[in-house]
DNA sequence: ACGTTGACAATCTCGCCGGAACTGTCCACA
DNA sequence: TGTGGACAGTTCCGGCGAGATTGTCAACGT
């Protein structure tokens, strides 16, 4: 049906989030609806129109980024083969170099409110969130793992990484590096003895990963 | 010399430090320094001349608290005899429930500055700051333990612990589960294989306590 | 000697106020 | 369907003055 103008609608939603996107992360804190409008090339009604009110312009941008910085993630989950320890590891390295990147980000993944007000005030922080996300789509993408010391071991990362966002950081390789170490201690030390990351059960081919991007991380737009 | 006159104003120290510590961790945020002196019973200038100025009070109080808070986690490390895992989760719950039972002590740990003002500013989150005397006692008490793979489980740990009390927390007995869990996977993942801990060398009375802590829990009073 | 009291300028804190900017909404217009 | 103007209600911000607080001094009492 509408096809057209819905096309054209999205144009101006990503536009405009593209505009108060590069303002907070170039540090100019955020804007004003006006000036979203002005910059976006649209009129202030039509911001009104699409969002609602200034928070659902906020929010629309967090699910968008949030959105981004967790596809990142499961890609760097998915992007080692079996193996298990680097895939954390660069996860993990990924999520920090990321957070160093992007003040937006770094807001989003830490859930700290200061940086970009309420932006953040509704999720709370993404890695904290997303726990249930990335633990299923561990399991799906590395079967020989056990659930519950999955979760746990997600758990730790997630509040590990998180630590290193909120102070002052050891450069992204370093907490990689840790990451590394703490995921192969912990994986040898399982059910099976020592190693037993190395004993694969199914040498699938690497195919997995739009289907449990679908199957886990939906998160619901609004 | 002047043995007496010393004892004197050491007890005017603690008692100060004592009225202040009580209205902080009663909530009543931070008191003046007149306030203070009335109710440690002195007058304002002594007050000035023991601490030399607001800030001298404040880090003054800071310093003890964080030797208190110390104390006790070594003094948990130690009490479990050579369960590494018991020992490292029951600290790791002390930790939690001394944030929980008070305010102070909250700030202290994880360096917040936010309820307890300029009283933190200088240290940062001792949880952070005390991972080598964290380390170096955990390697005195289980010399089993290989150095590097110490200071890494005591870095994660640190970390998780401080996570868990800046955001909404689990209680004090979920964590130290987490914790037990995740010291137990991560020292059986070693590079003796797993069960490692078990296997011990020296089966040493329990009496390394005082001196260990005089070794490792120096602060530097000022 | 040592702590107390009173006094002092300098600073900080806090509530209040007016002006400006912003939000959210309506309507006429193209 | 999107734009521009207009609008009341609200929020944000700098200035301002009263009052409290800090840090220091000197005179006093024991």
């Amino acid at each position: 049906m509408t096809t057209y103008a819905e096309r054209v609608r999205a144009q101006v939603r990503e536009e405009a989030l593209d505009v108060l996107a590069a303002a907070v992360t170039a540090g100019d804190g955020t804007l004003s609806m006006a000036t979203v409008a002005t910059r976006a090339g649209v009129s202030r009604q039509t911001l009104y129109n699409e969002f609602g009110n200034r928070e659902g312009l906020l929010t629309a941008l967090a699910d968008r980024e949030n959105r981004v910085l967790l596809r990142r993630v499961l890609e760097e989950l998915d992007a080692h083969g079996d193996d298990i320890v680097a895939a954390v590891s660069a996860a993990a390295g990924t999520a920090v170099r990321m957070a160093a990147d992007n003040v937006l980000h770094k807001a989003l993944l830490t859930g700290e409110t200061a940086t970009v007000g309420l932006l953040v005030a509704h999720g709370g922080s993404l890695l904290l969130r997303s726990q249930s996300e990335l633990s299923a789509f561990m399991l799906a993408r590395f079967p020989t793992l056990d659930p519950e010391d999955t979760q746990l071991l997600v758990h730790v990362v997630a509040r590990f990484v998180q630590s290193h966002l909120l102070l002052p950081h050891e450069p992204a390789d370093v907490v990689a590096a840790q990451v590394s170490r703490l995921v192969e201690r912990y994986l040898a030390g399982g059910p099976d003895g020592p190693n037993r990351v190395l004993r694969r059960v199914d040498p699938r081919p690497d195919d997995v990963p739009r289907d449990a991007d679908r199957t886990t991380a939906r998160g619901g737009t609004s």
